[in-house]
DNA sequence: CGGATTGTTGAGGATACTCAAGTTAGGTGG
DNA sequence: CCACCTAACTTGAGTATCCTCAACAATCCG
């Protein structure tokens, strides 16, 4: 079951650095928790954007469908991350659908208080642009991916992020922490889930992975680093 | 030549909206001028970020170039936008080269005044926080776009994104006002340059624009906008 | 246990890339 | 002002990557 959001895991996030003891209460106080479990959809992709969010805890995915219902993932939100924040974006909707893939908990405010916060809090503000600049960086380096790699490089780059942010130390490997389908997987990488099976699968018979049904261990992380560069692991 | 920049320009700066008439003036105060002629460049990748800019006149193409040395267009940067911000990327070099493909002019800012000012300025600070908006919403449409478009819809649009940026009527129909090459639209939309030059030449049969060397006019925008729709123009 | 979701694998083919050669346009210098 | 040179562009041929279609297998859940 879920435990209850902590005051220092919330007290802790790097967002609120700066802000005196009175006003992240302040802050704090005008939050709602929420919870959800995997599958529980946050907020969906056109719903207008009453709310702006920061994940504490578990993890999420961003989903935008195009005019001809092809999806793509946006990104995965992970704990500490600010998202929903459409207001920010200079929008009324909310571009993209997040959906739970753990069990998560978010702090939530009304949208009307973010104008107001960053306002009131440069500290705050500082550091919503912050995490905004991550997300063109972050976003850039897809479309640079896109624009010039071949997929299994792609793949090989999406796998070793998703290492970096949600991978837990196992004996043989770094686990993906949480449900990760092939299909996820194509729709971070702008490829079709059969061409990530028969990478995955390729990757197993060389060791670099494990995968299983929405399950993904990373076995040799140099290895996939050493592909994502572009170079045969072997030809050394 | 060029001629100096004029007071009411940089006053009518959306950016700038919501500043008092004294803070519009030491901010401005505290800028520099800079004039580019077409092939200047402002910064250099990878150069330690000494300042932040915003352009007043002209047009900017941001490049980047990949470890395996294949460029990518970043983005056309236009007269009103901020650039060169790496701060609030969170980095202290520079990620791309901007250079200059029009007659330009800019006003430049030592980085240092970036943090004093989003601190100093809310109304400032939101304004920034719009534009970088705007960028992570453009980034992830060229990604939605590079992973389920094919190349002549991506090409399409990216032309009618041109269009709409940089396009000035003419008799015949939407002129885009700088020298862009097929290499350039090949690395705004992931394709080679042997690839843009033949769907330019296909849609020059069809009437849909004229393109010459560095020179581009979209005779048609609404066929355009069907291709980008991925609609076959004529099939209606 | 049965149904549904997820994943595997093969065959065939299309899109778009690479390689290659040549053409055009524009700028430069004599 | 013309000849030349380079950068930009065009076009063709061949082919590789990766998609689509299809059938089937495995796993999970109720």
């Amino acid at each position: 079951m879920y435990i209850a959001i902590e005051k220092n895991e919330v007290d802790s996030l790097e967002l609120f650095a700066g802000l005196l003891p009175e006003q992240l209460e302040e802050v704090v106080a005008a939050a709602a928790g929420r919870r959800y479990h995997p599958g529980d959809v946050v907020f969906e992709q056109g719903q207008s954007a009453a709310h702006f969010f920061v994940l504490v805890r578990g993890r999420l995915r961003v989903t935008q469908v195009t005019s001809e219902g092809e999806q793509i993932v946006v990104r995965m939100v992970n704990p500490g991350d600010l998202f929903g924040i459409a207001r920010a974006l200079a929008r009324h909707d909310y571009p993209g659908t997040a959906t739970a893939v753990s069990d998560s908990c978010a702090l939530c405010w009304p949208m009307r208080l973010w104008t107001e916060f960053m306002g009131r809090y440069p500290a705050l503000a500082m550091h919503a642009m912050q995490a905004m600049g991550v997300r063109i960086s972050e976003a850039h380096q897809r479309v640079r991916e896109l624009s010039t790699e071949e997929v299994e490089r792609r793949v090989a780059h999406a796998v070793l992020r998703l290492a970096n942010q949600a991978g837990t130390k196992e004996r043989d490997g770094l686990r993906i922490d949480f449900p990760i389908s092939k299909q996820d997987i194509a729709e971070l990488t702008g490829t079709t889930l059969h061409t990530v099976s028969r990478i995955l699968t390729a990757w197993a018979g060389a060791g670099l992975v494990e995968s299983g049904r929405q399950k993904l261990l990373v076995r040799d992380p140099h290895g996939l680093v050493m592909l994502a560069d572009g170079l045969r692991p072997g030809l050394l």
